[in-house]
DNA sequence: AAAAACTGACTGACCAATCAGTAGAGGTGG
DNA sequence: CCACCTCTACTGATTGGTCAGTCAGTTTTT
């Protein structure tokens, strides 16, 4: 691995452990073994390689997802978005940094005056609230999904599991513990109509 | 208003504003004007700063709910529920300052080496989910609510509405939008058993 | 030899925290 | 009434340290 790369890997971990502001160029330089400098012959600024850190986190997730979808086969609407919340979990557990970067704060106030930070963050979110999505469009199709409009279930329900895989990363409450409850509440939006 | 009162009120909202490290005691001090040294002498450290900061929002998090339950009549479990999802979106619209420093990824940091930080979380984070326990357990008794385990639907239901006020506040959607589809969703978990 | 990768030393800006000292309110003795 | 004292509130100036970013020059690769 090139030492681009290790300083990229270094500065996700620092960033998502430390947030933006906390997580400085020095540590970065120091955990990925190269001299101060050369970060910056590698990446312009400090806001810049945290842009390409998020950058990559976006192609990460998505390509997660994409894997996950084409190597599973799901037999309803329904199955598919249990299939969906159980993978984002997962992944949540497997690639903390991912997640905790996507809920620190900066990415945020960084996308009100950064057009890249600001479609970066919407390419993330509109990626995983269009698989929720098609997951409830298909099981109204087939029969096991009868909830109303399909994008605002997907929101819905996108936003119940990422509340949980906050308090999972941010150690309030266990996620395991939550599952079957985090799937019957969803089977429960899913299935029936008011 | 003290000075001292000033510069408090002044350090909430940089804290929300910009997290912990970026917001510097003299931008306090001058957003309520006073010297520099003025914010050391009433707060021994930025740190303590921060804690009476989250100590204050977690006072009026529990006074505002207090406030709203005792003001309120509810008919039934399932009723009060609602209403609590509701008061919840309209305090986050209104004091989104606080649900700001709640969300911020320090004071969790913090928590794990700061025995206080950690209790006043726990302190608010229990108040929240127990108001939503109760609720369930009262629809219980009354029938208007057929979930399982009180506590743990009340979990996730809070996670449900935290993360619907988590995508206000950091303006990825509109809470206006999604409250009917949230209301919805509650009372199908609610009312429904597997 | 030329280009790319890398580094040590440095700079100016900023920041948390300190400190010596000022201003004024309130109390006390003469 | 005043002279003196004390305590709280407050401040300007300073300090030691950290940080993002630069640059001139060295090493490695092609």
């Amino acid at each position: 691995m090139s030492k681009k790369d290790d300083i990229l890997k270094a500065a996700i971990t620092l960033f998502a452990d430390r947030g933006f502001q906390d997580a400085s160029m020095t540590e970065v330089a120091k955990m990925s073994g190269v001299s101060g400098a050369t970060v910056f012959y590698h990446f312009k600024s400090k806001e810049a390689l945290f842009l390409i850190a998020l950058e990559t986190v976006k192609d990460g997730i998505i390509q997660e997802f994409d894997q996950y979808l084409s190597e599973h086969d799901f037999e309803s609407g329904l199955e598919l978005a249990e299939g969906i919340i159980s993978f984002y979990l997962y992944l949540a557990g497997t690639m903390e940094e991912w997640f905790l970067l996507l809920h620190s704060h900066y990415p945020y106030k960084l996308a009100l005056v950064n057009e890249e930070c600001r479609s970066h963050l919407e390419k993330i979110y509109n990626s995983l609230v269009d698989i929720f999505e098609r997951a409830v469009a298909l099981g109204r199709e087939d029969g096991s999904i009868s909830a109303g409009d399909s994008r605002k279930t997907a929101l819905v329900i996108f936003s119940m599991v990422d509340g949980v895989v906050r308090f999972k990363i941010y150690n309030l409450y266990d996620t395991g513990a939550l599952f079957n409850e985090l799937i019957n509440s969803c089977r429960k939006i899913l299935k029936y109509k008011m």
